[in-house]
DNA sequence: CTGAATTTTCAGTAATTTGTGAAAATTGTA
DNA sequence: TACAATTTTCACAAATTACTGAAAATTCAG
């Protein structure tokens, strides 16, 4: 499959960006094609479209599965399978953000619990728990957001995030209304 | 210098961690015992109690301060520069998140702006255009946001995030209240 | 200004991560 | 069930990234 000259040049910017996001050079190029492409695509297509192996195709769209970032699609007398992405990109930043949490926090937040289960062997241990303490409190608030995140519907989330700085003007407010 | 038993399971926590985080094994170590340890630290103690060489911990110490994570002291008859971190866990949560921002969705943004300008040679371009569009358009309002956080205080940023799931409701409530 | 203490740089090496082709496994149709 | 199409796996190779020691640069007390 032959790409535009504009696509294949925020291709190449995906796959730069693709190691500073938690994928890699090759899964940024191939979820920007998926994504910038109207038609799902087959692995085959992937591959021509980006020079790259088929395996490596295979590899990546492995990937891509366990991000719950495509859709699988088939088509009538065709035995390939094709791909593409949510077309609402509401829905794909959430996922983003969601499976980010699993992978950048989750763990970590598992670690910081069983520090703070741990008895303290002198002072410094007492310094250092109180921080973990800090830490696990406020990824632990990161996470109750990300699951808020997760059920809330495109355009909320979209109203949400166009409050902008709305926000600090909503939470001077919030005392005076009835919530809860 | 020698770490505890707890703070080096945490630390070896940090720098596995360190890679998923847009940094590497060693600045997560790095700042994990920076973090942890009350005192400011020097680098060869940083370099002794993490078993690293001193010029990977200058390198470290470098990025660390390109982040804005570290604050420099000086201790009167000592040469040498120590480092800790900001006491407070949200100026580091507001620092990472801003610094993050920067390296992983201004560029973008800006590739964005760019294919937007382009006249679509097609209408697969035209169609690629309009991803870009709502890729840019929420960028930006992460972006709004990140700014936003920036100028909070942290008890303001902690009331915020403890609203959790208070968020939704206060969504619903919102057009009721006279802002602006 | 001098020189010892300290920090930084950098070329080379080590370690890790990523990509490939060939072979194995799976799938679906005839 | 048989077999051709398709996908996946995996050992190895290629590419990238991280780490080190030695040397250069900087800092500052005397």
């Amino acid at each position: 499959m032959k790409i535009t000259a504009m696509t294949q040049s925020l291709v190449l910017h995906f796959g730069e960006m693709g190691s500073r996001w938690g994928l890699n050079r090759t899964l940024g190029q191939m979820y920007a094609v998926i994504v910038l492409t109207e038609a799902p695509l087959n692995a085959d297509q992937i591959s021509e479209a980006l020079q790259i192996s088929r395996s490596n195709v295979s590899m990546g769209l492995k990937e891509l599965k366990s991000w719950n970032l495509i859709k699988l699609h088939h088509i009538p007398g065709d035995r390939k399978e094709y791909f593409s992405a949510p077309s609402d990109i509401w829905e794909i930043a959430r996922t983003l953000v969601v499976e980010r949490r699993k992978r950048e926090l989750d763990p970590t937040l598992s670690t910081l619990r069983d520090a703070l289960m741990e008895q303290p062997s002198n002072e410094s241990d007492e310094y250092t728990q109180m921080r973990v303490k800090q830490m696990h409190d406020l990824m632990e608030m990161v996470t109750l957001w990300t699951n808020e995140m997760q059920g809330m519907s495109s355009e909320k989330l979209s109203a949400l995030l166009k409050l902008g700085e709305g926000i600090s003007k909503i939470l001077d407010v919030k005392d005076k209304l009835l919530l809860r």
